[in-house]
DNA sequence: GAAAATATTGAAAACGGTTTCAAATTTCGC
DNA sequence: GCGAAATTTGAAACCGTTTTCAATATTTTC
C-alpha cells in the first residue's frame, strides 16, 4: 500500500530545530530572518538542522507575529481583455516556484470595488501589491505606496516617484507610430475607432493618432473619430456609421484588436476588401491577430513579459534589493491588413 | 487635510469585543463560529459589539489556531487559453465581495509543478481547492478529495464520486453535435484538426467526431484527421498538408477556435472561400469568433459561468451547505462559416 | 425537593513565530 | 590589564484566535 504522497508529517517548528541545534528559538528566528547577526557556528548548526528536518516556517504564525506573509496581492480589473489576462498570467507564472503566492482580487473597473479589494488584500497582510491596469486616482496611489511596496503594470503613471514602479507601453507613442505608418503608406483619410470613453489608454491612443496627423499636416477630421468600447461590436458600428454617412476613408486605426476585427468584419460584409481598399491596424497584437484574415497589423504589447517583469520587480522591492525595470517600447507588427495606397 | 482613507485604526480584537459585551473571549469565539450554543442575550450583545466596533477576525490568528482561512486555492494550467482564462475570471469574479479570497497557482500542465503547487496551496491552509483543467491522475485526485473540499472545472471526471464536484461540458457530445451538423449540411469529407496529443479534451473531441461519422455510416478516413496543438499554426499546417496531398474535403472541424482561425487563414491564402467551398467549425466560441471573417460557427462553452458555478459550489461545500451544480450542455452556435453543400 | 443530567460559560493552554529587554560574552581603547 | 563599548544570546512577552477542561447555572427526573 503506497503511502499517501502528502502524508501529514506533523509540522516541524522553530522549537524543534532550536532543540536540535542547541540554541534558543530566538536565535533560530534570527537566522531565519537575517535580522540580527548570529555566530557563524550556530548559524550553520541551525541551517543544517533546518535542512535536515525539512523545516518550513508557518506563514500564519509568522504573519501573526508581524513578519512577512510571502503573499502578493494582485489587483486586476476584470474585463476579460486578453491584454490584462496575459499580464496576470505573466505574474502568476513568474511567482510559481518562488516562496511567494499571489492573491488575486478584482476591481471590476469600479472605484468602490477596487477600493474594497485593496482593503481585503491589505487585511490579508500581503507583502506587496501589483496593480494591473485600473484608474485609481493619484492620491490613493500615493497613499498606497506609503503603506506597502507597489508596482503598477499596464498603466501609465507619469509622476516621477512612480517611474521605477511602473511597467507600461507608451500608448501615445504607440498610436503615433501606428498612425504614422499608415500615413507613410500614403493614407490621408484615416479613421480612428476609440476605446472606452474615459479609459486612460483610449485617451492616450487617440492623442497619438491626432499628433501623427498633425505632424503630417493632415487636418484632424472629427467625423473620422468614432466612439468605441474596446469590443468587436464597436468596430462594426463604427464602420457602418462611416459608410452610412459616406465618409471617405482608406485606413482605420482601431483602439484594440478586437475592435479591428469588428471593423474588418463590417467591411467584409460590404464587400470592401482589406487591405486592397482599406488598411486596418489594431492594438495589442493578441494571439488571434496573426491568424485573422488577413493577418492583422497591430501594435505589440508584450503583456506576458510585462507581468513577469512586474512580479520580479515587486519581489526585489519587497526584499529591498535593487532592480531594474526593462523598457517595453511599443513595436508595430506589420502583417497583411495594411497596404500602400495605389 | 483629508485623513487617509485607509487609516490604520489599530485592529479590534476578540478581546475588545469581549470586554465590550461583558463576556469572555471564548464566548465571542463561539458566536463567531457557531460552534457551541450561546445564550440569546449574550449572543446578541456580542453581535452588537462586533457590529459597532467593526470587528474583523484576524485570519492569521484564526488559521494558526486551526480555524478557517477564508482562502480558496485555484490550480490553473497556464496556457493562455481563452477557455481556461475565462474560467479563472469567473471564479475570481464570483469570489469578489465574499469573505473568500482566491490564491492562484499554476501547474503549467506539468505533473511535478502541479503537485508542488497543490502542496503550496495546502500549506497555506486553503479552505478548499478548485482545479481548473489539468490532468492529475485519478489516484491523486482521490487523495486530494479526502484532504479538503475540491471542485474540478473544465475537466471531465467520470467517476461517480466526482459527479457532484465537477463542472464541464461533455466534449464528446459537443464534438458529435458539431460534426453531425456538418453532416446534416451534406458534407461527407470532413477533416478534423486535433488538439494537443494526450490532452483529455482533444481525445474526447476526436471521439465525438468519429462517432458522428460512424453513426452516419461515413467511413473514418484517418488521412483527414490531422495532428494539432490547439494553436493557430496547427490549423495552417493541417490545411496545407491536406492541400499538398490533394486530399478532398469540404468541411473542417477544428479542436478549438484558434486552430479554426489558422485553418481559415490557410484556405484564404489559397483562395479557397469559406463557407462557399469549405465549411469550418471551431470549439470554445471565444469572443473573437463572432467577429472573424466570416463569423465562426463554434461550440459554445460558457467558461465564465462555469467558473462562477465552481466557485459557488466550493463555498457551499466548505460550509457544508447543499448545492446543485447547473448543467452546462454544449451548444452549437451557428454563424457564417458553415454552409450546406450545393 | 434533592440528585442527576444538561446547558452555558470562563480560564488557560495551545498554535508557531517575532521582538524587546537584559544578561553574558567579546572586543577595544589607552 | 581594566573599564567601556559592542556583539551575541536567551527568556519571556506578545500577536489574535480556537479549543479543552472544569466550573457554574439551569433543567429534568423521580
Amino acid at each position: 500500500m503506497k503511502k499517501s504522497a502528502v502524508a501529514s508529517q506533523k509540522n516541524v517548528t522553530i522549537n524543534d530545530i532550536a532543540r536540535h541545534a542547541g540554541v534558543s528559538k530566538s536565535t533560530v528566528s534570527r537566522v531565519l530572518n537575517d535580522s540580527t547577526p548570529v555566530n557563524q557556528d550556530k548559524r550553520e548548526a541551525v541551517l543544517e538542522a533546518m535542512k535536515k528536518m525539512n523545516f518550513e516556517p508557518n506563514i500564519f504564525a509568522r504573519s501573526l507575529a508581524g513578519g512577512q506573509t510571502k503573499t502578493i496581492g494582485v489587483l486586476t480589473q476584470n474585463i476579460g481583455s486578453p491584454f490584462y489576462d496575459a499580464i496576470s498570467q505573466g505574474i502568476l507564472s513568474r511567482l510559481t516556484g518562488t516562496p511567494y503566492s499571489p492573491i488575486f482580487a478584482d476591481g471590476q473597473w469600479k472605484p468602490e470595488v477596487g477600493h474594497a479589494a485593496v482593503e481585503t488584500l491589505v487585511g490579508r497582510k500581503v507583502d506587496g501589491l501589483i496593480l494591473v491596469g485600473g484608474r485609481m486616482p493619484m492620491g490613493e496611489l500615493q497613499d498606497l505606496k506609503q503603506r506597502l511596496p507597489c508596482i503598477a503594470v499596464g498603466r501609465e503613471i507619469k509622476e516621477e516617484e512612480w517611474a521605477s514602479q511602473c511597467v507600461f507601453v507608451d500608448n501615445e507613442l504607440a498610436a503615433f507610430m501606428a498612425t504614422s505608418y499608415l500615413i507613410k503608406l500614403g493614407h490621408r483619410s484615416i479613421a480612428h475607432i476609440k476605446g472606452i470613453e474615459d479609459h486612460p489608454d483610449s485617451i492616450r491612443r487617440c492623442e497619438g493618432y491626432k499628433r501623427a496627423l498633425k505632424e503630417a499636416s493632415i487636418e484632424v477630421d472629427t467625423d473620422l473619430i468614432c466612439e468605441g468600447q474596446f469590443d468587436g461590436e464597436s468596430g462594426v458600428k463604427a464602420i457602418e456609421t462611416l459608410l452610412t454617412h459616406s465618409k471617405h476613408f482608406t485606413a482605420v486605426f482601431a483602439a484594440n484588436d478586437l475592435t479591428a476585427f469588428g471593423a474588418r468584419l463590417a467591411l467584409y460584409r460590404q464587400g470592401i476588401s482589406v487591405p486592397e481598399e482599406v488598411s486596418i491596424i489594431g492594438f495589442d497584437d493578441q494571439l488571434e491577430s496573426s491568424f485573422a484574415t488577413p493577418p492583422l497589423t497591430s501594435v505589440h504589447q508584450p503583456a506576458f513579459e510585462m507581468g513577469e517583469a512586474a512580479a520580479d520587480a515587486l519581489v526585489k522591492l519587497i526584499n529591498k534589493q535593487s532592480y531594474e525595470l526593462p523598457d517595453f517600447p511599443p513595436e508595430l507588427i506589420i502583417r497583411d491588413s495594411t497596404q500602400a495606397m495605389k
